[in-house]
DNA sequence: AACGGAACCTGAAAGC
DNA sequence: TGCTTTCAGGTTCCGT
C-alpha cells in the first residue's frame, strides 16, 4: 500500500533487478490487472525481446522505460513488486503462482544471460499496469502530476498560490496529485501533525508560514520513511504481521499525543480516517 | 464546478 | 470456534 517513499523503494529495487536487461518472458496470470478490453497477448508481444533501459518514479507511478515501448505501473493499495527464484528454463504456464501474483517479467541479465524473475503482487487489483508499445505518449494521469517533492523539491509559493483556490479541507486537499504527487494518507496525515495544522482547515486559510510549516512535514516524512525501508531489502508495511507502526500519529488514535499528551483523536476526511490531536493542531 | 459518497476488489483483524 | 463487520497507505466515477 503505497505512498511514495514505498514506491521509490520500488523503483531502486526493479533497478537493482532488471535495468539493462534483456525481457524474455512474460506471464500475465490475472487479466483484471490491465486496463478494460487489453488482452494478455498484446502486452506480451510488446514486452518480449525489449531491453529495460530505465526505471523512473514521478509521484506513485513507476515508469518502465524499455528500448521500445514503455510501462507504466501503479501499485494501489496493495502492489508490489518482487523478485522470486528464477528457474533455469524459460517460464511455462504450469510454474508456480507467487501468492497475489498478477504478472510475471523474466529478464536475461549481463553477458551470461542469467535469468531473473519478477513478480508484480496485488491482491485487490486496485494498481494498474499499463503497456504502451512503440513510442506511445506518456499517460494522461501521469502528465498531469503535480510537483514530486523527492524529484522536484517543494515550492512553497507556488505550493501557497494553489492552496488559495482550493476551498477543500487542507488534508484531501494535499492527497490531490495534481498539486503534489506521491501525497497519500499516511504522509498527509503525518505532514499536519508536524506543522501542528488542522486537517480540517480550508486549504485557502493556510497562512505562508504554515504551508511552508506543511511543506517542511511532508519532506521530513518522505525522508524518515524512506530511510527506514531502505534498512532491508524487503518493504513491510504497518499492518502486516509482526511489523511495527514506524509513524509518529498515524495509527495511534486514542493514544496520547506524543507533543501534548492530550488522546489522538480520528474523523473521516474526504473519505479517509484522518487522525490527528484536536489540542495541538489548529 | 465542486462536493460527498459509492464503486472497484480482497484479505486480515476485530467484534460478537 | 465461526460467522459478521470493519477497515485498509488509491483512484475514478456518478449524482446532487
Amino acid at each position: 500500500m503505497p505512498e511514495l517513499p514505498e514506491v521509490e523503494h520500488a523503483r531502486r529495487s526493479l533497478e537493482r533487478w532488471v535495468k539493462g536487461s534483456r525481457i524474455d518472458a512474460v506471464r500475465v496470470a490475472d487479466a483484471r490487472i490491465l486496463d478494460e478490453g487489453v488482452r494478455p497477448t498484446t502486452v506480451i508481444r510488446a514486452l518480449e525481446g525489449r531491453k529495460v533501459v530505465a526505471i523512473e518514479r514521478r509521484g506513485k507511478w513507476l515508469r518502465i522505460v524499455l528500448d521500445r515501448g514503455r510501462v507504466f505501473s501503479h501499485l494501489g493499495m496493495t502492489g508490489k513488486w518482487v523478485r522470486a527464484r528464477a528457474a533455469n528454463a524459460k517460464v511455462s504456464g504450469d510454474d508456480a503462482l507467487v501468492r497475489f501474483e498478477k504478472v510475471r517479467i523474466d529478464v536475461l541479465v549481463g553477458k551470461s544471460a542469467s535469468r531473473r524473475s519478477i513478480r508484480y503482487l496485488d491482491p485487490r487489483l486496485f494498481g494498474r499496469f499499463v503497456v504502451v508499445p512503440g513510442d506511445g505518449a506518456d499517460l494522461a494521469v501521469w502528465t498531469s502530476l503535480g510537483p514530486d517533492p523527492l524529484l522536484d523539491g517543494i515550492d512553497v509559493d507556488a505550493l501557497l498560490a494553489k492552496l488559495a483556490r482550493r476551498r477543500l479541507p487542507i488534508k484531501p486537499t494535499l492527497l490531490d496529485q495534481t498539486v503534489l504527487a506521491g501525497v497519500g494518507n499516511i504522509q498527509a496525515t503525518e505532514a499536519l501533525f508536524f506543522a501542528r495544522v488542522d486537517p480540517r482547515r480550508p486549504a485557502s486559510s493556510l497562512s505562508r508560514k504554515e504551508v511552508a510549516a506543511v511543506s517542511r512535514g511532508i519532506m521530513k516524512t518522505i525522508h524518515e520513511t524512506i530511510a527506514m525501508q531502505s534498512v532491508g531489502e524487503e518493504i513491510s508495511y504497518v499492518e502486516e504481521p509482526n511489523a511495527v507502526n514506524p509513524f509518529t500519529i498515524y495509527g495511534r488514535e486514542g493514544t496520547p499525543c506524543p507533543r501534548c499528551k492530550k488522546p489522538l483523536g480520528k474523523m473521516i476526511l474526504g473519505g479517509r480516517g484522518t487522525v490527528f490531536c484536536v489540542s495541538c493542531q489548529h
